[in-house]
DNA sequence: AAGGCGGGGAT
DNA sequence: ATCCCAGCCTT
């Protein structure tokens, strides 16, 4: 878009214009503090907005600054982060945390490579915390803003492949109104969102369309290229809800060989991959890895649970047991008290199939 | 450059 | 059912 500097300006003037008059409030925008900018960034990574912000407040009232944050035990921050995906990001986030008492006077440091040399922190989110929160003149690059920038300038291709991407990026950062950066980034992310979407953008209501190379040459609906999207991958999963007569049932981590058949840094039930048998599958792998003789296993209703490229069906087995086997990485815990646990969405499912069941 | 990592809302 | 989201990290 080889913009003339008066073109640009009035670019820039109708676009902020259009933000500060749609800007729609957010949690995270009642101001503009480095460790709620931060926070809710990376939330935001790959994630929805109305998926983070039950997350957001909950996290944000027991975790309130960095130094909270850096404080407590990982267990706790991966418990409030159960359910929202992508757990490294909590691992992350609180190594960040710990890394920013340590070297940055427990702030968020406002050098762009020192932001980047931070666990969790990719060009993105530094570019954004460091314009929203303290006005430095760097542009992000995410999903949406690369989808504006394609149809602005009606490119063509894989917008993620590495090359166009750089390109994307430098195109951002040339548009960058640098006086007023954090509007600019997040007035450009929302126009992504809310009318420059992925499927029937609202060019009517577009406050740059007169700009876009992609309406003015019938290619909105093109671009941009479709991803390449990897195969989607059909699993079957079998797990093993035991139960002690105290309630107790038996959560595992990094499964054995099996290369973490659910979420392999996460808490969850003792699980197999199967072709056939489901039950015949799991009683051997109990055995396999436990060491345990199953008792026993009553089939519970299936779940669906897609993630990533899998799609997964999950089949719930339930046994009583005398007593719960004792191995390495594992741990007892009260069937009720899952729902609570700092386990991915995937367990909970499989725990209220299982506690439906033992009612 | 490619693959892994969660989950769910919109279409 | 498919898409893809305020991406990052490792190989």
């Amino acid at each position: 878009m080889p913009l003339s500097p008066r073109s640009l300006r009035a670019f820039r003037r109708n676009l902020l214009a259009w933000f500060r008059a749609n800007r729609r409030e957010h949690p995270w925008r009642r101001d503009r503090d480095h460790y709620r900018v931060w926070l809710a960034e990376v939330m935001l990574q790959q994630t929805r907005i109305a998926a983070v912000i039950p997350y957001y407040e909950k996290f944000l009232a027991r975790f309130p600054d960095v130094q909270t944050l850096a404080d407590a035990a990982e267990h706790d921050v991966l418990r409030l982060w159960a359910g929202l995906g992508y757990y490294s990001r909590a691992r992350n986030l609180q190594r960040a945390a710990r890394e920013m008492v340590k070297r940055h006077g427990g702030k968020f440091p406002s050098d762009f490579d020192a932001a980047l040399a931070l666990p969790g922190i990719g060009r993105y989110t530094a570019a954004a915390v460091l314009s929203i929160a303290f006005d430095a003149p760097h542009a992000v690059l995410d999903g949406n803003v690369a989808r504006v920038l394609a149809r602005l300038d009606a490119v063509r291709g894989d917008l993620r492949a590495p090359q166009r991407w750089k390109k994307l990026e430098a195109t951002a950062q040339a548009l960058l109104a640098r006086e007023a950066p954090g509007d600019w980034n997040q007035a450009l992310m929302e126009l992504g969102e809310t009318i420059c979407t992925p499927k029937s953008p609202r060019c009517g209501e577009c406050p740059v369309s007169r700009w876009c190379e992609a309406r003015k040459r019938g290619l909105v609906d093109s671009i941009p290229a479709p991803r390449k999207k990897p195969a989607g991958v059909k699993q079957r999963i079998a797990a093993a809800v035991l139960l002690d007569p105290r309630g107790r049932t038996l959560l595992v981590r990094d499964p054995g060989s099996h290369d973490g058949v659910l979420f392999s840094r996460m808490w969850q039930f003792p699980a197999v991959e199967f072709a056939k048998n489901p039950a015949a599958a799991l009683a051997d792998h109990l055995r396999g890895e436990l060491r345990f003789d199953p008792p026993p296993l009553v089939e519970l209703p299936h779940a669906k649970h897609g993630v990533t490229f899998r799609n997964i069906t999950l089949v719930p087995f339930c046994g009583r047991v005398a007593a719960l086997p004792v191995r390495p990485r594992s741990r007892r815990l009260p069937l009720a008290e899952i729902a609570g646990a700092a386990v991915s969405s995937a367990t909970k499912k499989i725990a209220r199939a299982a506690l439906h069941h033992a009612k």
